[in-house]
DNA sequence: GACGGTTTTCGAATGCCGTTCGAAATCGGT
DNA sequence: ACCGATTTCGAACGGCATTCGAAAACCGTC
């Protein structure tokens, strides 16, 4: 009954999240292709996921959850090592910016599932639930505000979302329009350092928790 | 001789705009409709352009041009008001990222097209000559940077760029990221104030250009 | 005002695409 | 071995952007 635990539909995962790592355009990823890579049917597609677009969606999260469970355990890691003062600030901002940094570096990742989930978003109808199911998931983002809290406590709760909000905002723009970055860069970071990037983001999002 | 100066041409450069300021998705701009709305037919997009794509990359540079325009403008202003002392960095952030909060807030601006347009560019490969020819043109935003340079003399050119990139990113993030920015921020931000965005957008960026 | 070369418009055809649907096949419990 | 439920398949369908040859419109020149 349209399960998604059978066996061809996790092929079909696997096949569509191979795809989207190989493929520099979202124009390359086709039910066809899929369903061939799956040894399965295009038909396949829509029985098991109701559509092409669910299955990119059904990948997205399975991708998500892994990067934000690096995220959070690199959070753990933080507070812990610092419990019970407050966690070093640096070490926060490079928990939540630095797994996305590493990843989008990464040919081995599955970073480009994400890059090409959200720009499938837009391409189709945003507010279809299934998309705002995972955009709109912000629970990982929300455990940081906390200990943020902790570290800048003349913050209210919203001025410390928003700057979140704009970090995140720091990371899409370094991680996906990277040509930009180096243009206006002139070329002078390299930006294929994880470590030099995540410190040059810490380098500016830090300050915006200070006073 | 597949010339933009055409009469149809503009007709089409037209409707694709309004077209592409109505739909909410990518998916609802097809070649058939743009020609029906310009009393022509989809071969005189293929005609007059090459493609659908480079229309709509035509138009987009359209309506770059105008916010870049206004951009300008406003640090023009920003520049003289001070002459010959720097100018002053809230004034020159809001010229930064002012036009694109203003347009994207206003039902009657074109921006639309813009967001639309940088969702397309990712769809398709990104590496064609025609995106980059738009999205790598960042000379305006160079403009910003011998201003900055004298409100923060401390920072070197690759700084200023990283801080300008950066603040693009927030304005990016904010802009087209509506529902994950009020989420965030627990609906506590008016939004749909474009004077409140732009004073927190600034409350963030100018500590990146402070000691 | 008719001509001829160039530019523009048109409409049919092509080859993709995602999805639908009924029939075949496979599976699992009895 | 049977049968109902689940899954797979292949042939459609409609929609898409684009191509291409023919028709049409345009325009400077005779």
């Amino acid at each position: 009954m349209h399960g998604r635990t059978n066996l061809t539909a996790m092929r079909l995962m696997d096949a569509c999240e191979h795809l989207l790592c190989e493929a520099d355009a979202l124009e390359d990823l086709t039910a066809r292709r899929i369903a061939i890579e799956a040894h399965a049917t295009p038909s396949a597609i829509s029985y098991h996921f109701g559509s092409q677009e669910e299955l990119v969606a059904a990948v997205a999260e399975r991708v998500y959850r892994r990067l934000n469970a690096e995220r959070l355990s690199l959070l753990r890691k933080a507070v812990d090592r610092r419990a019970p003062d407050p966690p070093d600030l640096d070490e926060v901002i490079a928990a939540l910016v630095g797994p996305s940094i590493r990843w989008s570096l990464d040919p081995t990742s599955s970073y480009p599932v994400l890059s090409h989930f959200t720009s499938m978003a837009k391409t189709h109808r945003e507010r279809a639930p299934h998309y705002r199911r995972i955009i709109d998931n912000v629970e990982h983002h929300r455990a940081f505000v906390p200990h943020l809290k902790r570290i800048a406590p003349w913050l209210d709760e919203i001025d410390i979302g928003w700057r979140l909000n704009c970090a995140l905002g720091i990371r899409s723009q370094v991680t996906r329009s990277r040509s930009r970055t180096e243009v206006l860069t002139n070329y002078g970071i390299d930006l294929d350092d994880p470590d030099i990037v995540i410190a040059r983001m810490v380098e500016v999002i830090a300050p915006m928790f200070r006073r």
